[in-house]
DNA sequence: GCATTATTGAGAATGATTGTCAATACCGAC
DNA sequence: GTCGGTATTGACAATCATTCTCAATAATGC
């Protein structure tokens, strides 16, 4: 027991509280600068630096899962969607951003194995499937 | 056969090649400046620039894989890699970079699968394991 | 209510990546 | 082999997401 408390005590805040309203009120995944501006647009004076920091903690914390926007343009930022608690993976539209929940213990089995193969332990993943959804493909 | 040469033909010069080779020389990913660091100790003059450009081509052209190095520290840069041609996934450790490339039909079934039960088409995925291997477990 | 101190917000700072543009070198034609 | 058109290069500026700084603010325990 040598959690001598050197990570200081939590505090809820207006901010923290409306930047998780905000993500869940999302559908598909944001990046923090949009968050933001949707923040500002609805009146809130959060700051953008305020806005990473509580999604970096919900994050951290499990309330929201974070992807790299690879595949789209721009330098490749980070984007955020409020997730459940349950391990699960995305499976994301390319061109309107609906993403769905996949819950696979087979995959997960087979990641795992996979791992174990090869000598590595500790072994997480990441696993998102990406595609052109129903309404999109019109 | 609409292809009216808006791309410019492509060119072969000792930077991309060095940069090409210098890639093969790794065993694992490595970030854009670490290479560009690399040549440049290895007496090649390459501009940063033009290693970006390289990778960028060989990314395209599927002779390397790039993966977003969220796990590690920093702002989250590129990696690449020397990569086989026909489609396959990583097992990468967490410690020691060392990379084990996978081959995986059943994966690949299971992910189109998911996306077609969910109305998605034109499917693509990332699949990625990390994990510490053996000789990092000591 | 009050003091303590985590959190905020504005802007500066950082760091990876991309754009600019004149100089260079590749490639096909002669 | 030489020449010319032009893709590519390299140095540096510019961009963009994200993090840091620090004084001001507000949440929590008493």
């Amino acid at each position: 027991m040598n959690q001598t408390m050197d990570v200081p005590a939590k505090r809820n805040t207006k901010q923290k509280d409306a930047v998780r309203h905000a993500l869940s009120e999302t559908t598909g995944f944001v990046s923090a600068q949009d968050l933001h501006l949707v923040l500002r647009n609805h009146g809130s004076t959060v700051g953008l630096a305020t806005v990473y920091r509580a999604l970096a903690d919900l994050a951290a914390s499990g309330e929201a899962d974070s992807i790299q926007a690879t595949s789209v343009a721009g330098t490749g930022e980070t984007l955020f969607r409020a997730c459940g608690q349950s391990h699960h993976h995305h499976l994301i539209c390319t061109e309107c951003g609906k993403t769905v929940e996949i819950a696979a213990a087979t995959v997960e089995k087979w990641a795992e194995a996979i791992a174990a193969e090869n000598g590595f332990t500790e072994s997480s993943h990441t696993i998102e499937i990406y595609g052109r959804c129903a309404s999109c493909t019109a």
